[in-house]
RNA sequence: GGCGGUGUAGCUCAGGCGGUUAGAGCAUACGGCUCAUAUCCGUAGUGUCCGGGGUUCGAGUCCCUGCACCGCCA
């Protein structure tokens, strides 16, 4: 178990940007940060976990702005919906963090002084394309014909010093740490991307801001006309929220510390903050775990009403534990994740309510019927009793294992498997049978079950801590959850309830799943539904070839006001044959970029075996006009 | 365009270093049980292991190539 040299564990959540309020992205690292963190607590290490709110930059200036507040009062207040958000969860964090905690910014500042010192910091002025609505420079690739692919105005060359942090010098000192530590960074794929991306030249890092542009920022220590520009903030949380340099809990938790993040800020993780820990004389982080997306599948869910699901919305729906349970099952950490209400219902249905609810409530049921809840301690194990024994010791070792290495999924599949084997198991022994046979024997069978239940329900505290805490105080144990840890559950009935064991309701009940209604089953569309499609007439202004691309053309039409749309065109038309002619828009059609192009919605053709033709209108009408 | 990943039963996915009839769960069908949340247990399947070449006595597993999707980079 990788741990720190006093046993201790330390695992953060990023630090959520403040200028929207918490999604199923956020829940996901956090209940995975909760989840790791119970089970290093179970696993009887010191364990501290933080999360916590990004909170300076131009963005959240902006969001405040919007929303007519001050930068201050609209940081406070988000800031706390994500601090109330996570007890809901039933989240454990130790301490939570905002970047506008006096503290954090003391670290900052120290943290600047120190890599300045040490001539890590440098001031240089360069020269660079910038648009004005974007607030922000474009490099030459980025720019489409020379222009903001956004505004798709010219930006303004424009001169700017800055303070840059080198970078460059760290690269080859963390390539060669990546390549010495292979779990640094993990699942693999995430490793090999950062690897891909440090074979090219690593350049230094734009660490500032002129106050003159951005005030909302932590002043440089040695320039006060300057801000710390995002990731010189941001990180260093991981290290402020700890009392570095100082605090007794960065000496105790930093050695064994561990970050979790999402695959968009692999790149800050990976290689910024290895590089300013290098650079600040402090050792790197254990491991970067780094996971994948919830794609929401709008198609499974109910769209003719017109409401689509919130994920956040399903935790009190179907219960908080059930939703942890199918965060932690159905992803794969690492990889992509469709999210489904369906598909959470099937796990209630089928894991929670069939295979664990109904065990626990069969067992509970015959232990208290038969027994009155007091079951004997068994004299002489038999041969089926011991294999549900091994089977289920070993998988203690199994799940270990899996959670080490953040493989949730394998991790609960072992304590199905355990689960089913009980299930087998009073199928072949038939305590109902034994009731009117044996009864010495019917006591051993229920004690070998209850046991392997009590194992179970130690395993998931950390994915459903509720519900785990449920069963041992059904299975009449006075200690629950973090009381009956690990290290109890390795010997076959050492822990002995204190109570008798009881009946109760289900755990988890079945759910039915609303079906779809029938018309949408039909495949016919209401007019409602039909009309949510935002369709007019476009005139196409400009056509031009996108360079690589054999299909696509990047069409500038007048739609009453000016759109970007890129098509597969270029193979049944020219440019000069698009120019001037006007077709229909599919105009709320949800942005994608391709080829780097952001397409803003989409033309409607026909489409036969020869090729294909676009719809026109019959004759000139104004650009924009709507289609009914 | 460069690099990397993925493509296995209707669905979701397992399948270190190549080795007998390719697996699990869900879903489906049939049978059994009745302690239990109409639950549980058993049986039955179906797969051109993306296509095409190659190496090998033998490839889902290695090599080449094509296709599709995804990611990173340019």
């Amino acid at each position: 178990m990788r741990t720190g040299s006093d046993n201790t564990f330390y695992v953060t959540t990023p630090i959520y940007y403040v200028n929207a309020e918490p999604h199923i992205g956020h829940a996901y690292s956090t209940i995975v940060a909760d989840v790791i963190a119970r089970f290093y607590r179970l696993a009887g290490v010191d364990a501290f976990f933080l999360t916590g709110t990004d909170e300076h930059g131009d963005k959240v200036v902006e969001a405040a702005g919007k929303a007519g507040e001050t930068v201050k009062s609209y940081v406070d207040r988000i800031a706390a919906i994500f601090r109330e958000t996570w007890p809901k969860l039933n989240i454990t964090n130790d301490y939570f963090i905002r970047t506008t905690d006096e503290n954090h910014i003391e670290t900052v500042r120290e943290i600047l002084t120190r890599v300045y010192e040490k001539g890590d910091i440098y001031f240089s002025e360069y020269e660079g394309k910038y648009c004005v609505g974007c607030e922000r420079f474009y490099t030459e690739t980025e720019l489409v014909d020379d222009k903001c692919p956004i505004h798709l105005s010219e930006p303004k060359v424009i001169r700017e010093e800055n303070y840059f942090f080198r970078m460059s010098k760290y690269q080859g000192w963390l390539i060669d740490y990546i390549n010495k530590n292979p779990e640094f960074i993990r699942p693999e794929r995430y490793r090999n991307e950062v690897l891909a991306f440090l074979k090219g030249p690593l350049e230094d890092l734009c660490i500032s801001r002129p106050k003159r542009r951005l005030s909302w920022g932590i002043p440089l220590p040695f320039d006060d006309n300057y801000v710390t520009y995002v990731w010189f903030d941001a990180l260093i949380n991981y290290v402020s929220a700890l009392g570095y340099p100082e605090g007794e809990r960065f000496r105790k938790y930093w050695p064994a510390a561990q970050h979790i993040i999402a695959k968009d800020i692999l790149k800050p993780h990976g290689i910024f903050w290895p590089c300013m820990l290098k650079a600040a004389g402090i050792e790197p982080y254990q491991h970067l775990n780094v996971h994948g997306y919830w794609n929401i599948n709008a198609g499974k869910m109910s769209k003719s009403l017109g409401n689509i699901v919130k994920p956040m919305d399903l935790s009190s729906k179907y219960g908080l534990d059930a939703f942890r349970y199918f965060l932690l099952r159905d992803m794969v950490f690492g990889l992509d994740s469709d999210f489904s209400e369906e598909a959470l219902v099937k796990r209630l249905n089928s894991d929670l309510a069939n295979d664990l609810g109904n065990l626990v409530s069969r067992s509970t049921t015959m232990a208290s019927n038969y027994f009155d809840g007091l079951l004997p301690t068994p004299e002489a194990l038999e041969e089926e009793d011991l294999s549900v024994r091994d089977a289920t010791l070993k998988a203690i070792d199994a799940y270990r294992a899996e959670m080490e290495g953040f493989a949730f999924h394998k991790a609960l599949i072992t304590v199905w498997e355990v689960i089913s084997t009980v299930n087998k198991y009073i199928d072949t022994t038939k305590p109902w049978t034994l009731a009117k046979s044996d009864r010495e024997r019917l006591g051993t069978v229920l004690h070998t079950i209850t046991e392997a239940i009590k194992v179970v329900s130690v395993l998931l505290w950390p994915f459903m801590p509720q519900s785990a805490e449920r069963i041992q105080d059904q299975l009449g144990y006075s200690r629950v959850g973090l009381e009956l840890p690990l290290e109890d559950i390795g010997e076959w009935g050492k822990t002995k309830p204190a109570r008798p064991v009881s009946k109760a309701p289900g755990l988890f009940p079945r759910v039915t799943f609303e079906e779809e209604p029938e018309e949408e089953k039909s495949g016919l569309v209401s007019l409602e539904e039909f009309q949510r499609l935002d369709l007019r007439v476009g005139t196409i202004q400009k056509a031009e070839e996108i360079p690589g691309s054999d299909k696509l053309l990047k069409l500038t039409i007048d739609l009453g006001e000016e759109r970007t749309i890129v098509a597969g065109l270029a193979q049944h038309y020219s440019a000069d044959e698009l120019r001037k002619k006007q077709v229909i828009i599919l105009a709320n059609l949800k942005p994608v970029k391709l080829r780097g192009v952001e397409s803003q919605g989409m033309i409607l053709a026909a489409e036969d075996k020869a090729g294909i033709y676009l719809l026109v209108p019959d004759k000139e009408t104004k650009p924009g006009s709507p289609i009914r």
